[in-house]
DNA sequence: GCATTAATTGGTC
DNA sequence: GACCAATTAATGC
């Protein structure tokens, strides 16, 4: 752990919401408080039931957050890249964590304690409001996504999962740049793996995929988007 | 190359 | 459309 704290100030993830209140008069002193650690993959950094330790933001990475039901079924809420907010929810009145997060890749994480961020919060206007419009935004994400679990069919699901990941994570060689297992897709469009590998071959047996090993790659984005335009999919949820 | 893990396929409820 | 079992492909050591 010889890693060397990268500055908020000269971060290059512009969208971080403290990356962007960081030259602000008095934000010294707090970001001079933040810890930053590196996991390796598959990391379990944030524990369901575990106390709040405050709050998560990737510096370079990816990783999942996750539910977990009764038996071992996950559900995963949402994937996070470079700049984003993980364990959000702890902050304020619950003292435990409800989900789990998981890195993906090798994950440098920046870390501020629940203490800080309040204080932060009580003296940084502009901060408070950003994070103000976050939540909400995240609220009609949530909004949004429990209308698409009901109303979807199985083969909708995995095309508006398979949407997401290419927006939020692009394509490298035409392939999606963020590799997950048919399991994870599953777990996250809530259905089964079986279903996934199933709506993947039909789909690509149509042409609007490809796929190179496990590796999915998508070749008609657009018969693929007006397939679920009905469900508004433009709503990154 | 072998052993473990993931993907796929077929069948049942 | 979920769950289970058997087969096959991919990957780690």
């Amino acid at each position: 752990m010889t890693e060397v704290k990268p500055k908020c100030q000269t971060c290059e993830n512009l969208n971080c919401l403290i990356r962007k209140n960081s030259m602000k008069e008095g934000m010294d002193v707090y970001l001079d408080q933040k810890v930053t650690i590196s996991c390796k993959k598959s990391q379990n950094f944030i524990i369901e039931g575990s106390p709040v330790y405050g709050l998560f933001f990737v510096y370079k990475g990816k990783a999942k957050v996750a539910k977990t039901g009764i038996n071992g079924r996950e559900q995963i809420i949402r994937f996070v890249g470079n700049g984003e907010i993980i364990g959000h929810r702890g902050f304020g009145a619950q003292n435990f964590y409800q989900i789990n997060a998981v890195t993906l890749e090798n994950t440098v994480i920046c870390n501020f304690s629940t203490k800080v961020l309040e204080e932060m919060m009580q003296h940084i206007p502009s901060l408070t409001y950003d994070f103000m419009l976050f939540y909400s935004d995240e609220l009609n994400k949530s909004e949004t996504k429990v209308k698409k679990f009901a109303q979807m069919t199985v083969r909708e699901k995995v095309i508006d999962a398979i949407l997401y990941i290419n927006r939020k994570f692009g394509l490298v060689d035409g392939l999606l740049a963020l590799q997950l297992s048919r399991k994870e897709i599953a777990d996250f469009a809530g259905t089964t793996e079986e279903q996934v590998i199933r709506t993947l071959s039909a789909l690509k047996k149509e042409k609007l995929l490809t796929s190179s090993g496990k590796k999915i790659g998508i070749s008609d984005p657009e018969k693929l988007k007006s397939e679920i335009a009905v469900h508004n999919y433009f709503i990154d949820s």
